[in-house]
DNA sequence: GTCTATACTGAGATAGAC
DNA sequence: GTCTATCTCAGTATAGAC
């Protein structure tokens, strides 16, 4: 086995998911996976702090991406327009990503503790947006009201694409932000 | 010792949130909460699954109270109007629960395991929410991207109100429900 | 890479509560 | 006497220290 330290890392996060998807993740030990990808235990824990964050290897890519995107959106839009425009801007990676999503959604859902450990990663990338925000000159409470109101829209989004993907991501997208406005408002037209 | 359950549930949940207090929540054992409850570590974990639950025993009442307020909430008002209203009807038991949950929430937030599981909890109770939308003739993705604008807006007030309770907990509720629908405005008239 | 603490699990024995 | 909370004992796996 080569000992270049990504190729090892890939090997690692191939072996869980195939293990995980197989056994289930209670049923899978950390020393299985290692045996799996040609390394020892101690190899796996020391690219990985735990044995969920495993299946989260390189998520923050999103966080920044999203970031990075407010950071750059024109001055005059509204604050959730901005958001619309930064989650549109990923939604390409994320339908390329979905034959690795797809899986990995399933094994996620299937354990308690790994969507414990999402919903951390969830509310890491909120907080990045809301900070993002917070440097176009949104107030820190209303950045992160309209961040977290922007991710259940994100997900809104995601639900209905995985559900059925013959409509496009960014469709969901300009849907769920539209519900969103109806949602709030007083006289609610539905 | 008696042996009443309830009771060595409470002595192992005080005892729990002084030594988390005290010495951190990593450096815990459940040996030690157990000891200091006056039972063996094995009857710490016939009551609590696992070493986080101790913190989070009992919360399922607000994500009840909720759903109930939401089933008796008159028809004619919009989803929202639902949640606003909901929200307001456990205000009362929250301001009562400060002298808890204070120090909890400082536990709380100084450990990630502990954050990862509040978030869970904080998603049972959102869930509970949408599902009782759903009672009331609210399509589930509707209902679940209005149960999570709405739990931003309730963690919205209680932001607030944590860090400043001069104002009531319904006044900061009030104020998230008009942030939220001025920030979902398409013209944002900041 | 080795060693160890500790979180958690299972099965069977024991002892209050009713 | 029955029921059920608790205890005892024996183990496995994760994660951290050295």
């Amino acid at each position: 086995m080569p000992r270049n330290g990504d190729e090892a890392r890939n090997r690692l996060r191939h072996a869980a998911l195939e293990l995980f998807a197989e056994n289930g993740f209670d049923q899978t030990t950390a020393a299985q996976i290692a045996a799996r990808a040609g390394v020892t235990e101690r190899t796996f824990f020391r690219h990985f702090p735990d044995k969920r964050e495993v299946l989260f290897d390189g998520q923050d890519i999103f966080g920044t991406a999203l970031a990075r995107a407010i950071d750059e959106a024109p001055a005059e839009l509204t604050p959730m327009e901005m958001l619309h425009r930064a989650f549109a801007s990923v939604t390409a990676m994320l339908e390329q990503n979905r034959p690795y999503s797809e899986p990995r959604r399933r094994v996620i859902s299937s354990s308690p503790a790994l969507r414990e450990r999402e919903l951390a990663k969830h509310l890491a990338i909120t907080r990045a947006v809301a900070e993002a925000l917070q440097r176009r000159g949104v107030g820190q409470l209303r950045a992160e009201l309209a961040a977290q109101a922007g991710s259940a829209v994100l997900s809104y989004a995601l639900a209905g694409w995985f559900a059925d993907s013959s409509v496009q991501l960014g469709d969901y997208l300009d849907r769920g932000f539209e519900e969103l406005q109806k949602l709030s408002s007083p006289v609610d037209p539905r």
